[in-house]
DNA sequence: GGACCTCGTTGACTTTTATCAATGCAAATT
DNA sequence: AATTTGCATTGATAAAAGTCAACGAGGTCC
């Protein structure tokens, strides 16, 4: 699908897949966001150009060392993280202007996996020059907090979504996640084609495939959504979001 | 409904608490971490004192303006989120030198309520001064983004328990969670003391406090663990452990 | 010292989700 | 066009956790 890179921008150091801050229509959901036009020229300035990946293939893995920070391009990644034991547990997926690997900080390793679901573009931002830059470009420095406590707050969410949402509220509430992060990068929030598996899904969400099916399956036999494979159109937003509300909307 | 934490609003702000980072026993564990005795003093200089907050009192609220983060000088924390329809989860407990608040440098707003459990003492660490300070000191600034990391790396760890795990497993986690952090901080593994009550652990590990209450109760029978209310003797650490691999060790 | 009150435990039963297994569908390969 | 392969759907059944309810233990407040 789209999000095509405009060709007649110059490319200042990496030619051909190397585009400016300045000239992404990116800007406004990623890093370079509130900065002016000569401090992004600088960040422009560090970002180690652009790196494409065909589907299926690995951005990062866990137990690499950690060098750099990614801004999604193009595509759809997920993160996910394996344990010795054999767990599995999908992470995150991850769209066009979204930040990756900043799980690597911590102790300088990667400690998931990040793969593209489809074939994918991201930005290459060596996190030891960011840090330089940021520190003498304030707003920079607070935007990476705001992106790095963004990320926790997500997590919080999908904490609550495992941990109080039963299978059909999960699903729900997934949808419209999605529905509302695609209609924030001018795509339709009504109708989709995802790019995960099933069982992608049910990972992320704490559920075996089949309930995650079957959900679907429930979902279209009541009129909220329509499933083809992958293909996914959201008939009913308002009556979806009601599902989201348990039955006793009480409040303390 | 929820066990209502007590109602008081404002907690007391108490000058002269102040410790220097320099003299305190958690530096290591805490955000002056590797600095030079030169930049912990300057660190020094411009937190805002500390705070002392009896057991059941908030140290922030959700909605809140974001001006601190706090640093957990003594005592036990929690934080929770709240939904307006009513779900209600734990998101973390938090004890001497673990930073609390980085919710909140993503929108200038907490989106979490963090309440003492027991009585306490925290660091006020005021952020844009924290900001100002790590554009000049290096380590300072990488030692804070390695913490606001290590923060999503402990997410994506519940995350993995609550998608995973069975309510036996969920429950191992935690108990050997704590252990480890108890035992980090000088007291012992095997022995401890609850501060929170089994419906804020099952919120945690989203479980109802009756499952919680079950596990414990087959821990004891099987001599894994000694529970008394909220007194908790862990017994066989190594059986423990071995709950959390699951019955098919394979790796994929 | 007794009357609360909160918190924890336990049992009986219900609901939800997982598991196992068969079948279907559609794109990729030959 | 036929075959393989991976993904998705559906049904029957089992397992896990939730719900409802009763009871008990410990601490706190008069």
């Amino acid at each position: 699908m789209h999000a095509n890179v405009k060709q007649n921008v110059i490319p200042l150091i990496t030619p051909g897949l190397k585009v400016a801050c300045s000239q992404c229509n990116l800007r406004e959901l990623c890093l370079p966001f509130g900065l002016s036009d000569e401090d992004m020229g600088r960040l422009d300035h560090l970002i180690g150009g652009g790196r494409k990946l065909k589907r299926g293939h690995y951005l990062y893995r866990a137990g690499e060392a950690f060098e750099s920070i990614f801004a999604v391009r193009s595509g759809f990644f997920k993160t996910d993280v394996l344990t010795e034991d054999g767990r599995d547990q999908v992470t995150g997926f991850q769209m066009a202007g979204e930040i990756l690997g900043m799980d690597g900080i911590s102790t300088e390793i990667h400690t998931c996996n990040a793969v593209a679901l489809e074939d994918s573009e991201v930005c290459l931002i060596p996190f030891t020059e960011l840090e330089m830059l940021s520190s003498e470009i304030h707003s920079l420095q607070h935007h990476l907090h705001k992106i790095m406590s963004r990320e926790i707050v997500r997590d919080h969410g999908v904490m609550m979504l495992l941990g109080t949402m039963r299978a059909e509220e999960r699903l729900a509430a997934f949808l419209l996640n999605l529905s509302q992060r695609f209609s924030a990068r001018g795509y339709s929030p009504a109708e989709f084609h995802l790019r995960m598996t099933r069982e992608e899904i049910g990972s992320y969400l704490g559920l075996k495939l089949e309930t995650v099916s079957r959900a679907f399956s429930r979902f279209q036999d009541e009129g909220l959504i329509s499933v083809q494979q992958k293909h996914i159109r959201i008939v009913d937003i308002p009556r979806l979001k009601a599902l989201l509300a348990p039955p006793d909307g009480r409040i303390g």
